[in-house]
DNA sequence: TTGTAGGCGTTATCAT
DNA sequence: ATGATAACGCCTACAA
């Protein structure tokens, strides 16, 4: 590879100059630079990272942690949203998966300092809680799509399940809903409590009662290897003597399992009954008929500002709130009819 | 952070008997190497890569290069499988999204050149032809999921669509259907001719003819954008007065989509009509009541293996052939039963 | 078995 | 406006 080296001896200037013109530093006449600027192209000129980082030792570089993440499909827009902020703003970002494991998350930190990042990212698939193990390591940190067990410390940025769910059950109830179904999350995840409590302050908003309200637990247990009421609820809600004229889910998955309970017993989606689901998984919400309103998870943003506030920590700039929330915003497709 | 110095000041040697330590060479007293690995552990030093990779000249590092993969869900497992190995081995992943774009892809090769990466692994979402745009930049490569348009090139991994579908059309022949329709990929996908081949050669083989098969095109038109036709074509073929008893699907999203459309009949699957899928999507191959019976892409092997193949390309072993392809398991659940 | 000298490609500093 | 020199942290080559 020509090094800065190499390409100052060809345009007959020090490497110095050349630096100054890689680096858009002032104090180089036009022609200088001009000249200078052929020969990088002529010859490839890229600088090179590792020794730059080693002069200047600072590495530009940022680390993302994911627990499950790639195991599952659900947030990858989260690491591109970080992604896409990491090159529009030439800074080198570096990925580690934990799967879950303990150790792979020491390993992974390890890694990180290995690479001298100035900063780490810990990302997770689900909306919850958190606990970075990060060892001894001490580095401006963001939690994205999760908070910290510990009250006090660490900065995040996370969806506003509470939002999400309060502006699906107005539109609900909009449509005139006044019987709903709602299949409620795993209690384990953040969002199953948020999105929940949500609909039940909006709809004693809106003067509903307990009687016309039925919610039912979609599903338990540890993640990964939960227990799945959906389908079975789904079709108990469908046979009540009264039953809902909507069903809410926890999310767009168990949306799927309530049309397929809900066809399975010949009623048509939204004639007669309407379904909403959350997240807007696209595979599902889309590929469903009629497709799903719903509210979406802003992944890609979650990432995206999350590495831009990552990024504010590491220069110093002091953050206006520990917590940031992003909207759920409605999607509104044919799934949920007027009454 | 503390440096090979610092430690070999502290533990009163030279900094290269430190290096020594470190890299496990030969020739330290057992005594000088357990202090220095105390002292290691005490100031928690970290060998520092960006000098390592100086004063090598080898990064230990490959290049991510992918189109759509984070942008949608289906194969982060490749990037996984190729983490995996990377971990594994001691080497550094450098990821970069294109979403499709040949600029940003151009402008990703040169963030990976200034990382002197000594490999490139080419990705794509859907296994397809791919052509990779690298400028003038030549390095060992390695497609995945893909293979080049230039027939001589370049090597790859590629999963076996046809055994996949091959073995899968067996399963349902050996259950006894011999009524069978066929929901055709999108044909700009590689998988779709060799499923659709495959699936022709097999019923072939087994003595049926062309009218007891239907087979009906899917989905059409440019990737990210198609036309849909999987729930109409769906209806149509199980509303034929000699409907087919099993419905094989291009994928698990269409398979999902034949769902709705026997239910919305008020067919029972799999006692009126079995269906099949493809890929084993899991949040729609598990979703699915009953679960899906489809066949397996090897994502996670696929990366896994591809970042070991090219590691060895970077070492200058040859490869034994220029293409690998990777079985697609039968994955039997209960969504087809004997006829 | 251990240590010394030097240089990888850059940029900071200071000189010109 | 431009250049010379040193230094970042590590490892290679060689010396002791």
């Amino acid at each position: 590879m020509v090094s800065i080296k190499e390409v100052a001896r060809l345009a007959g200037v020090s490497d110095k100059t050349v630096s100054r013109v890689v680096n858009r530093e002032p104090n180089v006449r036009a022609d200088t630079f001009t000249r200078v600027q052929r020969v990088i192209a002529e010859t490839g000129y890229v600088p090179n990272m590792a020794a730059r980082h080693m002069r200047s030792s600072r590495s530009n570089t940022m680390g993302i942690i994911t627990d499950y993440i790639s195991t599952t499909p659900y947030s990858g827009n989260i690491v591109r949203g970080i992604q896409d902020w990491a090159a529009a703003n030439g800074r080198t970002v570096l990925l580690a998966n934990t799967n879950g494991h303990l150790d792979k998350e020491l390993e992974s930190w390890k890694m990180f300092m290995a690479h001298r990042i100035e900063g780490a990212l810990y990302v997770t698939m689900y909306h919850r809680i958190a606990s970075p193990e990060r060892g001894s390591v001490t580095l401006p940190s963001m939690l994205i799509n999760c908070r910290s067990a510990k009250e006090e410390s660490e900065a995040s940025i996370e969806p506003d399940d509470f939002q999400g769910s309060r502006d699906l059950t107005r539109f609900v109830l909009a449509r005139g809903h006044r019987r709903i179904g709602y299949l409620r999350l795993n209690p384990k995840l953040l969002g199953a409590e948020e999105r929940h409590t949500a609909f039940r302050a909006t709809v004693r908003e809106a003067g509903l009662g307990e009687s016309d309200i039925d919610v039912r637990l979609g599903m338990e247990g540890p993640i990964g290897s939960e227990r799945n009421h959906v389908y079975r609820e789904a079709r108990s809600l469908l046979e009540k003597a009264n039953r809902p004229s909507v069903l809410m889910c926890g999310n767009d998955e168990m949306a799927l399992q309530a049309y397929l309970a809900a066809l399975g017993m010949g009623l048509q989606i939204p004639q007669d009954v309407s379904i909403v689901g959350f997240d807007d998984f696209q595979p599902v919400s889309l590929a469903l008929k009629p497709e799903l309103t719903t509210a979406a998870l802003p992944y890609y943003d979650l990432g995206y500002r999350g590495a831009e506030r990552l990024d504010s920590t590491i220069a110093g700039k002091p953050l206006a709130s520990r917590t940031l929330t992003l909207d759920c915003p409605l999607v509104v497709r044919s799934s949920c009819a007027p009454v």
